[in-house]
DNA sequence: AAGTGGACCTGCTAGC
DNA sequence: TGCTAGCAGGTCCACT
């Protein structure tokens, strides 16, 4: 579920209110990707500070170390003074006098991770390696071109590794590169310096529309207020096999790259 | 070393 | 109506 403009949503919804929050309790549900690597009662007494985003990854600062969370495939949080009992797909509560903060993630791929800071392990291992923050001015067509030719993979696979530029998961991928007007299987290497400079744009327009528009709920998605996105209904290609590109009429097609499912347009996407 | 495929886990949907 | 196969927004890890 959460790609880049999900996780973001959810963080603007809760960051300013949780700043500041005593913790009062923790409670732990299922085992989620990784332990906490903490007892969760070392949380409580301690104050959450700053709320920060690394590419699909949010930073929960506390005076001294932090809390690393992701939300996977199927999670999100909530932060709402009548938090109810929890249910078999809540696996952490953070309590607080201002309110909880609860991840609820059914396939839990997601994780909540106690690190002493982002320079320190576990979070410095799950951080390392990670690419160029979308909205980094550093992250241009110069730098996207040079990075694609260092390898030798699907255009669309290298969007979704992450080592370039983070946030674009499936489904912004696949709209970035319609955008773009490239095909997906073309290779990372053959991407022309031109079209470099476009699909960075893309990448960053479409990932800060889907911001706007509140991310995108296929089935389940909610920020920390429990509101929907709506980028989904605006979606060009995403989840619109045999349906007709709204830009030349072509039949949007659904192959498979890398085991995921791709979405392309075989009339305007050129390789 | 880089590229590929499997693994993790649960729920929903389409099809028989 | 009920069962089953297939599919889903991510990413780590083992293997070639």
């Amino acid at each position: 579920m959460p790609e880049l403009p999900e996780v973001e949503v959810t963080r603007l919804s809760f960051a300013e209110r949780i700043r500041g929050a005593r913790v009062i309790g923790v409670r732990v549900g299922k085992p989620l990707r990784w332990p906490l690597g903490a007892d969760p009662q070392t949380l409580v007494g301690r104050t959450v500070g700053d709320v920060s985003r690394r590419g699909k990854y949010l930073w929960l600062a506390f005076e001294r170390g932090g809390l690393l969370m992701h939300l996977g495939m199927s999670g999100s949080l909530a932060f709402t003074m009548q938090t109810g009992e929890a249910g078999a797909h809540d696996h952490f509560d953070l309590v607080t006098a201002r309110g909880t903060l609860r991840l609820t993630d059914p396939r839990r791929f997601g994780a909540v991770v106690w690190s002493p800071s982002l320079d320190e392990a576990p979070a410095h291992k799950l951080l390392a390696g990670l690419g160029l923050e979308p909205f980094d001015p550093r992250f241009d067509g110069t730098y996207l071109y040079t990075s694609l030719h260092r390898r030798k993979v699907a255009v669309k696979t290298a969007l979704l590794g992450g080592e370039v530029v983070v946030g674009a998961g499936n489904i912004y991928a696949c709209e970035a590169l319609w955008e773009a007007q490239i095909d997906p299987r073309t290779r990372s290497d053959r991407v022309s310096r031109p079209r470099a400079d476009h699909l960075a744009a893309a990448v960053r327009t479409t990932l800060a529309r889907a911001v706007e528009l509140g991310g995108s709920t296929l089935r389940d998605f909610r920020d920390a207020h429990g509101m929907a996105g709506s980028f989904q209904l605006q979606a060009r290609v995403y989840g619109r096999a045999g349906q007709a590109c709204v830009r030349c009429g072509t039949t949007v097609r659904r192959i498979v790259q890398g085991a995921r499912a791709t979405f392309f347009c075989p009339g305007c996407q050129k390789r």
